[in-house]
This record gives C-alpha cells, sequence and structure tokens, in this order.
DNA sequence: AAAAAATTTATTCAATCGAACAAACTTTGG
DNA sequence: CCAAAGTTTGTTCGATTGAATAAATTTTTT
C-alpha cells in the first residue's frame, strides 16, 4: 500500500503547489526557498534535486500553469467558423475561467510586470506574446464588423486584465475592507466586461 | 552658494524617491536598503538617521503619497451641492490624476494587497478605508438615482482601480509587446471607465 | 572662531539568503 | 535479496540582508 502524495512526482508536484503560493505572495526575491520547502513539507536542499535552481522553479510554475491553460484550450481547435463577436466573447469568458482555475496568476505576472527583468521577457516571449496577439486579432476583426467598441484594442486587453486581476487579487483586501464579501462572481464580471468590449 | 539637494530635508525627499521606486518595483522585502541607498547616493547607514526602520521607510513612503493626494484633494472642500453623476465623475478624473501623478501608487500597493500582512493593516486603516467609504457613499447614491450602472458597487470601484492600475502598472509589459505604445491616455480612460460606471 | 548640534560615512554584527555537497534512506530491477 | 538507481535529508559555504555603532564631517549657534 502506498500512503498518499509519496513518489516523486507527486512531491514535485507539491513543492511546484507551495513556490506558486510562495512566488504569488511574496514574488520572487520575497519568496524564499527555505519558505517553499517548508510549504511543500520537504527539505530545502530538496528543491535543487527537483529544480535547478530557484529561477527554474518559478519558470516551472509558469510552465505549469501555461499547461494547464492550454489542456483547457487547445490551439487546434477550430475557431474559423465563429463570428468575430462569438470568438472576443469566448477570450472573456476563457479569461475568467482561467483566473478562477488560476487565482495567484494575476500576482505572478504582475510581481514581474514592474520591470523588465529576465523573467519578464522570458514570460513574455514564451507564453504571453502569442496569446496576446490572437486576442489583438480578434478584437481589431470585432472591431472591422462594429461589434467591438473602437478603443486601442491593447487598451481594451489591459482593460479586461485588470477588471479581472483586481478581482482576485484584491481578495484579501477586500475581505478586511468588506468582511465576508467578494467580487469574483463569474456572472457578474462577464457581464460587466461584456458592456465595456461589446458596442 | 548651496550646491542644490544639500540640506538634510532635500536628501529626506531623494532617499523617499529612491525608496518609493525600490518598494514599487521589487516589493517590500525585494527592495534592499542598500539598493536604495545607492538609488538616493548615501552611504547605506545614512537611511536609519532619518528613517528608524525599513518599515517605517516604507510607510513614510506611503504617507508622502497620500500626503501629496491630500493636498491636490482637500477634505474640506464642499461636496453637498453637487450631483451624483458629478461626485462620481470627480472621483473617476481624481483616480485617472492621482495615478498620473502617482504612476507607482498601483504596484506599491498591489504589492501589500495579497496577503494579509500587518502593512497591508496598517495601509488600509491609515489612508485607504475613509477614502473606500466616501466613494462607495457616491457610487450607491448614484445607484438610488439612477445614474451609475446597478452592479455591486465594491465590484464597480475595483474594476475602476484594475483598469487605471494596469494602464500604469503593465507599461514596462506593454513597452515589450508594443514597442512605443502607451495606454496612459487620460481622455480614453475616463471615457472607457464612464461607460462602464454610468448608464 | 570655537563649541555644540546635526548630518553623513564607514565598519561591524547576527541572521538569512540561494546554492552546493555528502551521507542516508527508499525504491526499483535483476 | 542484493546491488544500483532514485530520492530525501542535513550540513555547510560565501554572499547579502537590515540593523547597530563609532568616527568623521558639515552646519548651526554662540
Amino acid at each position: 500500500m502506498n500512503a498518499p502524495e509519496k513518489t516523486a512526482a507527486q512531491t514535485r508536484r507539491r513543492i511546484l503547489a507551495a513556490a506558486k503560493a510562495c512566488f504569488a505572495q511574496h514574488g520572487f526575491l520575497g519568496a524564499s526557498t527555505r519558505q517553499i520547502a517548508g510549504g511543500a513539507g520537504v527539505a530545502q536542499g530538496l528543491l535543487r534535486y527537483h529544480f535547478e535552481t530557484k529561477e527554474a522553479l518559478w519558470k516551472a510554475v509558469m510552465d505549469d500553469i501555461f499547461a494547464a491553460m492550454a489542456a483547457k484550450y487547445p490551439a487546434d481547435t477550430d475557431t474559423s467558423t465563429l463570428s468575430s463577436h462569438q470568438k472576443v466573447e469566448n477570450f472573456i469568458s476563457g479569461f475568467i475561467d482561467f483566473f478562477e482555475l488560476e487565482p495567484m496568476l494575476y500576482a505572478l505576472m504582475t510581481n514581474e510586470s514592474r520591470s523588465p527583468s529576465p523573467r519578464q521577457q522570458w514570460l513574455l516571449d514564451t507564453h504571453v506574446r502569442s496569446y496576446f496577439e490572437a486576442v489583438q486579432d480578434a478584437f481589431q476583426a470585432g472591431q472591422r464588423e462594429g461589434v467591438v467598441r473602437a478603443t486601442d484594442p491593447v487598451m481594451l486587453y489591459y482593460a479586461i486584465i485588470g477588471i479581472v486581476g483586481a478581482a482576485y487579487s484584491y481578495a484579501p483586501e477586500i475581505d478586511t475592507l468588506r468582511p465576508g464579501h467578494s467580487i469574483q462572481d463569474r456572472e457578474k464580471l462577464q457581464s460587466l466586461i461584456a458592456d465595456l468590449v461589446f458596442i
């Protein structure tokens, strides 16, 4: 009989989960490898066995998150029959889906968005850019058809990120200002954003 | 003749400015006192003369920022003659004004919003809560009069913060994805948010 | 101009950081 | 069942952290 959470692969996953939480809460520099190891219930030295360096661990966390995203939204899905409106709507609901699935993503990404670090460059090139460009194309197609608001699509993109991201990343602050209150409401967020994007 | 930037008060201000940038970029833990001192062009030991501890320096940065806000928007301004629509509009334009004035504020605050640290508690109690409540009151008055969208006013508040904050805090990322492009456009942001808030 | 106070630098300290390494333990394969 | 490979722990290393202290310098006061 195997006790739960005992194989190396499971240990690796526990480390990844603890690292995700630590990096999200304290940033790359603020998160210590000892704290991560403690969160995963392993010795600090073990981190180096599963991940070469702290930076490699951070990248593995990001790869893990975006792999989950890719699994949920396979790139080979045929979207050619969809209207622009439907494409943009899919992006919006996909955004929210994904933040529900990975509520720490916004914190992880904004931690790296403040200055042009090598980690930010890697993140943009590896995971963000292609997604960003696809959304931009959909927005612009929608604008040509007159269904999407004729605002700078880059501003539109980051407005959506900001709204959804704030809903998830300000949760601790909101819970202090309005104990028990939450704004992580799928439907409300989606209708708010739809009103912003669609004409 | 006095060389510029030589008095103790000016040194203190240079330290505050350097600390603001460092805390915004790297977070409280990630910013080192030596880096801050270097940015201000002084020895690390001097920080302790002007500010008791690193945490006191962080609080002084926040006090400085919110003092600038209070100076720009005096609390004793009589708003009783304004309509709800005007009050809410003032809040929105004030938000954007303030982010223009203090583009690092969003980074500084989100760095502390991720977990309920003692610093977050201090920040909320000292500077945020009263402002938050005032905006909530204006939103709710506007909703009763039917001029403000009938969405959870807390969500509305954080949606605005998210939009404006993203515009300023994602600037380095945007400059990588679209070199030269900026979404820090006062008018566009204001009209976007107005469409979101007002019916 | 001399004394006192205020400001700044330079050095030091214990604590913690990421990384490295060796030894011990566990699982796997023959 | 034993050897080999895989996994985990414990300890150590140099570097860096925030803080503390003393000495040096500048400014203010008399």
